[in-house]
DNA sequence: AAATTTAACACAAACGTTTGTGTTCAAAAA
DNA sequence: TTTTTGAACACAAACGTTTGTGTTAAATTT
C-alpha cells in the first residue's frame, strides 16, 4: 500500500533503457525495435501503468478537455446535451469538464475562470438567463479558446452557434391542428421579452396567414410560466373565445399546468380542448393526460452539432475564421400515449 | 490575437525579478516585501494571469479534482447529488470530474481508467446496475485514491459508503396510512432480488407487526417496474383484496403507472384508494394526480455527506484506516399538491 | 576495405509551477 | 567596529512526458 503510480521513468530503469525509448515504445514509434517495444508494453501492462494526464497536458500545452457550461443539469433538455457531448468527446478521447451556472451570471464568470485555469481546449456553452455582460467569453477568444454556443445564445456577432428553429415547429403545430379541423387556436406564450416567445408567435402567425385565415391577436396571451400565470392565461382565453378548441403552450410545464386546470374545470380533453406543447419533459409518458403532440427540439442532435463544430475549430486553427451558425429544425411529434389514454 | 496565456515567467522578466519571487508574491508569502508583492499582483491582474492548473497539478502531484461517477444524469436523484458535490467542491476550490456509466460495467471501467489517467484525488461513486466485478475500484485503492460509494453500494467490506435507510421511511409510510384508518394496505414492490425491495418490505412488515396487526404476505406483490407490470400487480392486489384502501409503491414511476391505471378503472383516488411512493421525480408537482405522500431520500444530503467523508479521507491520510458508513434516514413527506387537487 | 547509410537507441531540453536552499545587504546586537 | 541576525530576494531542482538531436554499431553500398 501507499504506492505511487508507475511512471515511464521506472519502466525505463527496470529495463535499463532510456525514458524516451519507453515513451516511443508505448506510442509504437517506428524507430523503436519490435522486441523492445513489446518488452516495454508488457512491463507497462504488468505495472498497470497509466499515463499522467496532468504531465501530458502540461508538456503539450493542450489538455484534450472540452468545457461544457450549462444552466441546469436537472432539465432534461440539458442532460440530453450532456450525453451528446460526452459521447462525442469519448470517441475522440477527449474529456468533458462540466459545470452548471444555475442561471447566475456570477457563477458563470467563475466557471469560465475555472475553465481557463484548467486550460480547456474549447468550450460548449449555453449562457445563463441573467447574463448581460459577455466579457468573460470574449476573453477566452482572445486566448484562442474557441466557444460554440447552443440554445441560449448571446446577442453577439462573430460567434459560433447551434440553435433550434422553433418557428417551423410552431408552424407545424398549428398546421396540424388546422388539419384536424380546429379553427380557433390559442397560444399560451412565454414572457414577451424572450426571443423564444417571439419565434413561437411568428410560427403561429405564419401558419394562420399561409392558410388564408385571419390572424386574431387576442388568441395569443403571454404568461409568466408559473402555475397561477398559466391558469390566468387559460381563463382569459376561455372567457374571450367561446369557440376555442385547441391551445399551443410555450412548453410542457405550461401545458401540464393548463391541462391540470382544464380538468379541474371539467373540460373534456378529448373533445372540447386539445393541447400541443414544446417538449422538454421525458416524463410526459407517465402522466395520465398529455398534450396530443409536442414540438421536439432534438437536444442530443444539437449537442452533437456543437461538439462537431468545436472539433472542427480545434483542428483547423489556421484556416480563415468562418463563423458557424447551425440551425436544427424542430419537428412536431405526436404523443403516442395521448391516444391510449 | 493568437496570444498565449500569461505565465509567471513573463511577469518575472517584465519586472526583472525571479520566478520564485513572483510565485511567492502571488501566494502572499511572508518573505516577499510588500512593495514587490503589490507590484506583482498588479501586473498579474493587468495581464489577466491565470495559473496553469495542469502545471500545478503536475508539480504538486495532486490535482484538486474529485471524480464523480454515476449511472444516469437524467435521473433527478443523481442530478441532485451532482449539485451537492459541485457545491461542496466549489467551497474547497476543488474541481469535479463527472461521468455517467449509463449502467454499463464496461463504461464504468473505462471511466475509472480515465479518472486514474487524470489523477483525481478521490472519487464519489454510485455503481452501475450491471457491475459484478469490482477490481477496477480495488485498483484505485491500491494507489491510495479513496472512494466513497453512495446509494448503489457494492457488496464489499472495507469501503466507505453513504446510503439511505429506506426501512424507516417505509415504516413511516405504513404508520401514516394506519393512522389515517387504513387497515388493508398493499405494497407494490420492485424485483425481489434488489435490496431496495427487501428494505421496503421490512419497513412494511415492521410497521404492521409493531401495531399488533397481522401481517398478510399476499398484500405484497413484486413487479418489474414497467407500466404493464404495474398494472398486473395492481390487478392482482385488487382481485385478492376487496377491502384494499391504500398502496405503497416502489417508486414514483410505479405510483404514476398505478394511479393512471386506477383512474382508467374509475377508482376514486380520494376515497377508494390512496397511494404513497418513494420520491424520485421532482415533477410530481405538475401532475394532476399524485401520491398523497412520498418517502424522501435526500439525495443532496447524501451527496454532501459523501464529499465530506472524501475530504476527510484526503486530509487525514496518515490516520488509522477507519471505514465510514453513513446512513441518512429517509422521511415521509406529504405532497401538498395532493390536497389541492 | 573504406565510405555511407540506416536501424535502434540515448541524451537533453522544454513545458509552468513550487519550494528548499543559497545569497546579499542593511539593520541590530556584540 | 565587528559580528550576528534577518528581511528580501535569487537560484536551481523537481514533477512526468514529449520530441528534436545526437550517438553507436551494424548493414549496405562503393
Amino acid at each position: 500500500m501507499g504506492n505511487k503510480q508507475t511512471t515511464i521513468k521506472e519502466i525505463a530503469s527496470l529495463l535499463n533503457i532510456s525514458i524516451s525509448t519507453v515513451s516511443r515504445a508505448l506510442h509504437k514509434h517506428p524507430s523503436i525495435g519490435l522486441t523492445t517495444q513489446l518488452k516495454v508494453q508488457k512491463l507497462a501492462e504488468e505495472l498497470n501503468y497509466e499515463p499522467n494526464q496532468a504531465a501530458i497536458s502540461f508538456q503539450k500545452g493542450k489538455t484534450y478537455t472540452i468545457g461544457l457550461i450549462l444552466p441546469e443539469l436537472s432539465e432534461a433538455f440539458f442532460s440530453s446535451v450532456v450525453n451528446a457531448v460526452e459521447d462525442m468527446a469519448y470517441k475522440k478521447n477527449y474529456t468533458v469538464l462540466l459545470a452548471q451556472s444555475h442561471d447566475s451570471e456570477d457563477r458563470e464568470k467563475q466557471i469560465v475562470q475555472m475553465m481557463r485555469n484548467h486550460r480547456v481546449d474549447g468550450l460548449v456553452v449555453s449562457v445563463a438567463k441573467t447574463t448581460t455582460n459577455f466579457d468573460h467569453f470574449h476573453m477566452l477568444e482572445r486566448y484562442n479558446i474557441p466557444i460554440v454556443f447552443f440554445d441560449r445564445i448571446p446577442p453577439l456577432k462573430n460567434i459560433h452557434s447551434v440553435a433550434c428553429n422553433i418557428e417551423t415547429g410552431s408552424m407545424e403545430a398549428v398546421n396540424y391542428l388546422l388539419k384536424k379541423g380546429h379553427r380557433c387556436i390559442g397560444l399560451i406564450n412565454g414572457p414577451q421579452a424572450l426571443t423564444a416567445s417571439e419565434e413561437r408567435k411568428r410560427g403561429y402567425f405564419n401558419a394562420i396567414t399561409k392558410n388564408r385565415l385571419k390572424f386574431d391577436p387576442s388568441l395569443i396571451v403571454s404568461c409568466d410560466l408559473t402555475e397561477k400565470g398559466t391558469q390566468e392565461a387559460l381563463d382569459s382565453l376561455m372567457d374571450n373565445k367561446r369557440n376555442l378548441t385547441a391551445i399551443v403552450t410555450f412548453n410542457d410545464y405550461v401545458a401540464l399546468y393548463a391541462i391540470k386546470y382544464a380538468r379541474k374545470l371539467n373540460i373534456d380533453l378529448k373533445k372540447d380542448l386539445q393541447f400541443i406543447s414544446y417538449s422538454n419533459l421525458p416524463l410526459i409518458n407517465y402522466m395520465d393526460h398529455v398534450p396530443m403532440a409536442s414540438v421536439e427540439q432534438f437536444p442530443y442532435k444539437q449537442g452533437e452539432k456543437a461538439v462537431e463544430i468545436l472539433f472542427d475549430l480545434l483542428n483547423n486553427k489556421s484556416e480563415t475564421v468562418h463563423y458557424h451558425k447551425v440551425v436544427v429544425e424542430s419537428e412536431l411529434i405526436e404523443n403516442k400515449s395521448y391516444y391510449s389514454e
